[in-house]
DNA sequence: GCCGTTTTCGGCCCGACTGTTTTCAGTCG
């Protein structure tokens, strides 16, 4: 089951959306919407709180604890319910398309009746909204190129979803009596940045309980297929789960098989035969007499093709099955590696989570070095200013202690003309400079370029933030040349990010691999807003091993005084 | 609906961009 604080949270955001497309009090939906940020970010479980404890959550007050208690209490909300029977869901399922907000959603309700993207689309093809005020021609243009966008998206889920359903169903498949082995493979496994369907893999002598007890989980809203090798259900938030049960004897080579790629596998194989073997889910074969070679780990099953196992993140028939064969496989960064987080923020700006709240966090993460980077002063809606900047910085000061060193930074803007927030003075005050683009996403390649570069080749910015600043499902990445810009990194030693944060993971593995060819170095970050995001690591180290990242390659890896002699640096280019 | 060493009422994250309008509404970060 999801944590509880973000089933509330989700429906706090509906209640908000809802009242936005109604046309209410704005100021009034945009509490909920903070409220929704507030409780999802909230270290404590909601699930059982009293009223007092409830509104001690910054932008809950006794209006919003009530309706939280009536949730779990009676499992719904009176005042969403009848928000609900208002507004079919497909007109509040239209505003994902990007430049349909909750406005245009009612109107193109009201007026023409339209309740769904489909309609939408339909309506937009056929011409019905000439005519209609506020909807142009441009504007018909842009929804359709929305809705292109939002399309590609579906189907597939953000990695931290998929990963929740597959630890809870591997959870309670464990349990269950004669289950002898239970994990989850495919795309997940190999930890691809969007989950089209989830696989678990079990290994049992019998399959029977095991079937049975996946399609009673409580999260199974349908059974697709139910039979005794395999059995495939859709969860009650639409993603489909299939469970494969195999003999103990099969588990290594079924888990190679159901991990992938598609196209791994077929090179594995490809191997196989001109070893006069063959390689199937049941095990590896001699071809000859159909004698069974290996079969129970995948590790055996590498070994007797002459291959090095092979790690999941690594398997998209990169590059991987050579060097597995001539034993140059990489020896991949992992999560405890990591010494420090380089982009993280407080409820100075727009994080749920105090300073004091998000160090405690991060010093019970087992991390050496932790920079709080806020916001900084372009970002009109962040409010910051000179003086708050200080002021944070000396109360930073005058907490440290400890074995975590908390390092002062700032995440800056990144203007069109690739200038950032303060002088040369100003940013010499902090010891690390995370620097980001926030705004003008449909600049020219020409004009984007120069405007990373230029940003690079400024003293004072060590890292460039979720660099393509795309939001998976909801936002393209920026048009740069990327090579040009990956060159200028390495030319003045300024460290890429790689975000963690599961709608961004930026850069993405395939830029990563092209930006280490320029010698660049990376920083794995968090980008938390608050501390159940510090979590989030997991995934960031994921794309970077997907990428063949070692320790040398990121500089969150390394050790503090290595760290900041790299830090140093970059003010003599 | 929330919140308060400016306020228990009256603000609230502010500004830019886009397409549409002929003075501005809606969307976005």
């Amino acid at each position: 089951m999801p944590r509880a604080n973000d089933t509330v949270a989700t429906l706090l955001e509906e209640y908000a959306d809802l009242l936005a497309i109604t046309g209410g009090d704005a100021f009034r939906a945009r509490t909920y919407e903070k409220a929704a940020r507030s409780v999802a970010g909230h270290h404590a479980d909601v699930s059982g709180m009293d009223a007092k404890a409830l509104q001690a959550i910054p932008g809950v007050g006794a209006s919003i604890a009530e309706k939280i208690i009536e949730f779990f209490q009676t499992g719904s909300v009176a005042a969403v319910e009848k928000l609900r029977a208002k507004i079919p869901a497909g007109v509040r399922a239209m505003t994902v398309v990007p430049g349909l907000g909750p406005r245009k959603a009612m109107i193109l309700y009201e007026q023409l009746g339209i309740e769904s993207v489909a309609g939408l689309e339909e309506a937009i093809s056929e011409g019905r909204l000439a005519g209609l005020r506020g909807f142009g021609p441009k504007t018909a243009e842009n929804l359709l190129h929305g809705i292109q966008l939002a399309r590609a998206q579906t189907g597939r889920v953000q990695i931290d979803t998929a990963m929740a359903v597959a630890e809870e169903i591997v959870g309670a498949l464990s349990a269950v009596p004669g289950c002898l082995r239970c994990t989850y493979a495919g795309s997940l496994r190999r930890m691809r940045e969007t989950i089209g369907d989830v696989d678990i893999l079990a290994a049992a002598d019998d399959p029977k309980p095991l079937m049975t007890a996946f399609a009673n989980l409580p999260l199974v809203a349908e059974v697709i297929v139910r039979g005794d090798k395999k059995t495939s259900v859709r969860t009650t938030a639409g993603l489909q789960v299939d469970l494969r049960v195999v003999p103990l004897a099969s588990w290594g080579a079924a888990l190679q098989y159901f991990t992938g790629s598609k196209q791994h596998n077929v090179r594995v194989r490809e191997m196989a035969v001109r070893k006069g073997l063959k390689l199937s889910e049941y095990g590896l074969y001699k071809v000859e007499d159909g004698s069974l070679v290996v079969s129970e780990t995948e590790e055996e099953v590498y070994a007797r093709l002459g291959l090095a196992w092979v790690p999941p993140t690594l398997r998209e028939d990169r590059g991987e099955v050579d060097a597995a064969l001539d034993g140059t496989l990489p020896k991949l960064i992992t999560l405890e590696d990591i010494r420090g987080d380089l982009h993280t923020h407080t409820t100075l700006t727009d994080g749920v989570s105090t300073l004091e709240e998000m160090l405690a966090a991060a010093r019970a993460r087992g991390l050496k070095y932790y920079a709080v980077t806020d916001h900084a002063k372009n970002l009109p809606m962040q409010r910051m200013t000179d003086a708050k900047m200080l002021a944070q910085r000396e109360k930073i000061r005058a907490l440290a202690s400890g074995k975590m060193t908390v390092l002062h930074g700032t995440e800056l803007n990144i203007d069109p003309d690739g200038g950032v927030d303060w002088d040369a003075d100003f940013l010499s005050g902090f010891d690390v400079c995370v620097a980001s683009v926030h705004s003008h996403f449909t600049q020219s390649q020409a004009e984007m370029t120069r405007r990373f570069v230029r940003a690079c080749e400024n003293p004072y910015v060590h890292i460039i933030g979720h660099p393509t600043t795309r939001q998976i499902g909801r936002r393209p990445p920026v048009e740069a040349d990327w090579d040009e810009v990956f060159a200028a990194a390495g030319r003045t030693g300024t460290a890429l990010e790689i975000n963690s944060y599961p709608d961004r993971l930026d850069l993405p593995d395939d830029l990563i691999l092209r930006a280490k060819r320029h010698g660049v170095k990376f920083a794995i970050n968090t980008d938390s807003h608050s501390t159940v995001h510090l979590g989030h690591l997991r995934f960031g180290v994921a794309q970077a091993q997907r990428a063949w990242l070692t320790t040398d390659d990121v500089i969150t890896a390394w050790p503090l005084s290595k760290l900041r002699a790299f830090l140093r640096a970059k003010p003599r280019v």
